[in-house]
DNA sequence: AACACGGGGGT
DNA sequence: ACCCCAGTGTT
């Protein structure tokens, strides 16, 4: 196999290791809690983590999950449900689902060890190609490539690549153009790696680049032209929609809520899957049918008390979810008594610190927050 | 090749 | 109030 550092047929690259890597030494980032380890455990979760998701929140969550499950075998072994619970807030869920399963298939398929390549690093649950590429990188010296959106800033921009990356084609020709300007030693791999990702974080920004602090000025044909901020190019439509939500909060006499888990179907394309969430209604003649349906309070108890609260907007990433937010105070004579749309086997009555140790999406876990403070526990 | 999936930051 | 950011799996 001929050296990827070898020149093209048609333009010589630009060598940008040397001076990224020693840009690095001085002006990445080289405390963060999963550095400074080869743990290719810590080093996968962080990744998994660091996806769609920026350092500042992963922090927390990094320090409490490594606590509660320290190893893949005790990620492998812990119930989902704590899985998703110590997710809870992150988002993309489907990537905590896919955590579970890799640590699980990583036990079953590969001796409880981590494949030591990036090709098979990549057949697990949850890891592509860029995040199979810096757990090899960083763990293993492999001279991988990664390819997330800072490295396709800095690269583009570095190259002046004006191919628009919606095109397969051209993602594939930038890829090819990241492992031919991998360092020649595999020593190099993790800091080289931290640097392309630093640089697009902290100085070849989306917009308004620092370019004159950046190592590769010298080198970079996008500020020699004067327009890094047109790169890279992608064209993209992303046609957006609203949807109205009514969350119904049963609560009891002894002030417990009813939550019932969300089912996890259609894998990654679900809302709020596998997590816990108050009975969910498209319209509110749909929860006012319920209310209607629920077992009538007898006449020496209080009637069912309804709040609605004001509208919360929850933002996906093409779609507008308007949450309608209503608590249903049951009478103490309807406690035990079969309710309409409620599975017994889904979910359950739950005290507030029940509640609040589930995997809640953020919206809900906000919500039940405020409860205890709208709707205190009468005893 | 298009789409779906949460949450947060900056201006 | 409105702009932006993003990797993987499914369809």
């Amino acid at each position: 196999m001929p050296a990827p550092s070898s020149s093209s047929a048609s333009a010589r690259l630009p060598a940008i290791a040397p001076p990224l890597i020693d840009w690095q030494v001085r002006h990445g980032r080289n405390h963060l809690p999963w550095q400074h380890t080869q743990d290719p455990y810590r080093v996968w979760l962080s990744e998994i983590m660091l996806q769609q998701t920026q350092v500042t929140t992963v922090l927390d969550y990094y320090q409490r999950f490594i606590q509660a499950l320290p190893d893949v075998a005790s990620l492998a072994a812990a119930p989902a449900d704590q899985v998703m619970a110590l997710w809870s807030g992150l988002g993309y869920y489907s990537r905590a689902r896919n955590l579970h399963r890799c640590a699980q298939a990583v036990m079953a398929e590969h001796g409880g060890q981590f494949p030591r390549n990036a090709a098979t690093l990549a057949s697990l649950p949850g890891i592509g190609r860029t995040t199979a590429a810096a757990i090899a990188a960083f763990c293993f010296q492999e001279r991988a490539a990664i390819l997330d959106a800072n490295v396709k800033r800095v690269l583009t921009r570095v190259l002046a690549f004006s191919g628009d990356l919606a095109q397969a084609q051209q993602e594939k020709a930038l890829w090819a153009l990241a492992e031919q300007l991998l360092p020649e030693a595999g020593a190099d791999m993790p800091r080289y790696t931290q640097a392309l990702m630093d640089l697009g974080a902290t100085v070849c920004t989306p917009r308004q680049p620092v370019c004159r602090q950046c190592p590769l000025q010298w080198q970079c044909r996008a500020q020699q032209a004067g327009n890094p901020q047109d790169y890279p190019v992608k064209t993209r439509k992303l046609r957006r929609s609203s949807q109205a939500w009514w969350l119904l909060f049963l609560r009891d006499a002894q002030g417990r809520y009813w939550l019932e888990r969300r089912p996890a179907q259609g894998g990654a394309n679900a809302i709020w899957a596998g997590l816990f969430s108050p009975l969910v209604y498209p319209g509110e003649a749909d929860l006012a049918r319920m209310l209607a349906a629920l077992p009538q309070a007898s006449q020496a108890s209080p009637a069912q008390q309804r709040h609605d609260l004001p509208v919360v907007l929850h933002v996906l990433t093409h779609r507008d979810l308007f949450l309608h937010p209503v608590v249903v105070q049951l009478a103490p004579a309807t406690d035990g008594c079969a309710v309409p749309d409620i599975h017994p086997a889904a979910g359950a009555w739950c005290t507030g610190p029940q509640a609040l140790a589930l995997g809640l999406p953020a919206p809900v876990r906000k919500l039940m927050l405020s409860f205890e403070e709208l709707f205190p526990l009468v005893k």
